[in-house]
DNA sequence: TGAATGAAAACTGTTGACAGTTTAACGTTT
DNA sequence: AAACGTTAAACTGTCAACAGTTTTCATTCA
């Protein structure tokens, strides 16, 4: 009946539904590649692996479908989708588009409490560069640019956003923790930062999405440098 | 069991699967007022008047939660969303966001097809005006931007926006249908669509952001004049 | 050898039932 | 009459079983 370190989890949290908890257990599995692109979910396999019915797998499913993470199709099932390089485009735009806004509300509503973790947070990153330590820089990145959303005071902007960083990892033919300039990185976020403080809305605004566009190119040369190594 | 005209409806579509037929289903009761706002869902009610089993409708609802048409308390069930004022104003501002990119991709890569439908469109809107016509209007205008992101040709971008302007039909308290000034409106959408054929990426921008811009001044006159009459 | 065929296995879509929780009603007590 | 506690009804969360479809695979036939 599924195996005892879930379950255990399962156990300290009944305040949440199986439906809701599995949410996010599956998203992680999808995330972290467990789950391939492209696959077929099995469902009594997944229920099977957290000692619960179908019929929850099946909402937390349905649930993920409608943040791409998943699609139906019908009598087949839910397949892990697969995001290609034109998609990767499109999501950097939106993101670009996204961060600059939340930079611009944050400009605006950023609290000084927020402000502080987020200097705390540049520290940090420049240490990770110093150490040359790419691994923890991505971990700080992405609660760098949450904490850019939780600023902004926006939670739909937060939700729309996560969306898309989630979908994002489902692009698996380059690595996106190699794709960061550490040091070229962290310059952005200092600048951000500075015009959030300042409270120049537009710069904040022009130098999020900058940020972003420039994290675009990075991916679009990384692209080139494989297509030719092939 | 359920009532005719929805039963024979479903016949039509065995393509589909009962969860996907009930989510287009429930998000009509939900956005046409059949279902209040902030009451909750009575999923053998619903099951009942569709005629199947409760195990789709939860899955319908499920995937529904997560455009935030509805949202789940656990061991208590689903209950249609509320929207505030707040709110409103936040989606209103995402809502300008997206539609300047839409406005950007779209003077990149809009298709003359859809530029001349664009043309037709605001020709009736012009009908629309000139017989004070604001139903129709109103109608015409959710095309118009349903349009501008199939120009941007970004399926993603699309889907927020679609998702947006949803929820904001969870507002009660004012009629979005009154709230819309046709010719004012339809001046901001021909000057869009010059700047879309004229290929000119930052004044689409500018101005597809500034007509959603507009229309949330009018929300916030609309809720002013509101208040005082309480 | 290889394509066509047909049965069996695997899996999804849906249902009805059961368990546990919440809500409502009712009678009791102060 | 209001507050409290108890009990019944209603509803959600979960499960197991059934029906129908898709996939697999062995067999047959060209």
């Amino acid at each position: 009946m599924g195996d005892a370190s879930t379950t255990t989890a399962f156990e300290l949290r009944r305040s949440h539904t199986l439906s809701s908890l599995l949410v996010d257990q599956i998203e992680a599995l999808i995330l972290s590649g467990e789950l391939d692109v492209g696959t077929q979910v099995n469902e009594v396999a997944l229920a099977k692996q957290f000692g619960v019915s179908r019929g929850p797998v099946r909402e937390a499913l349905r649930f993920l479908a409608n943040d791409g993470l998943v699609s139906f199709v019908a009598n087949r099932g839910a397949f892990v989708r697969e995001v290609d390089e034109p998609d990767m485009l499109e999501i950097y735009d939106l993101r670009a588009v996204l961060t600059g806004h939340a930079c611009a509300l944050a400009a605006e509503n950023a609290q000084p409490a927020a402000l502080q973790e987020a200097k705390t947070l540049l520290k940090a990153m420049d240490r990770a560069t110093e150490a040359e330590d790419a691994e923890t820089y991505y971990d700080l990145n992405l609660r760098f640019h949450a904490l850019l959303m939780e600023m902004a005071g926006s939670g739909r902007l937060a939700r729309s956003y996560g969306s898309l960083v989630k979908e994002s990892h489902l692009f698996r033919r380059v690595s996106l923790k190699n794709l960061t300039d550490m040091s070229e990185s962290n310059a952005h976020h200092e600048a951000i930062i500075a015009a959030i403080a300042a409270r120049d809305v537009q710069t904040a605004r022009t130098r999020g999405e900058a940020h972003v566009i420039a994290g675009k190119r990075r991916f679009q040369a990384a692209l080139i440098a494989e297509g030719s190594q092939d």
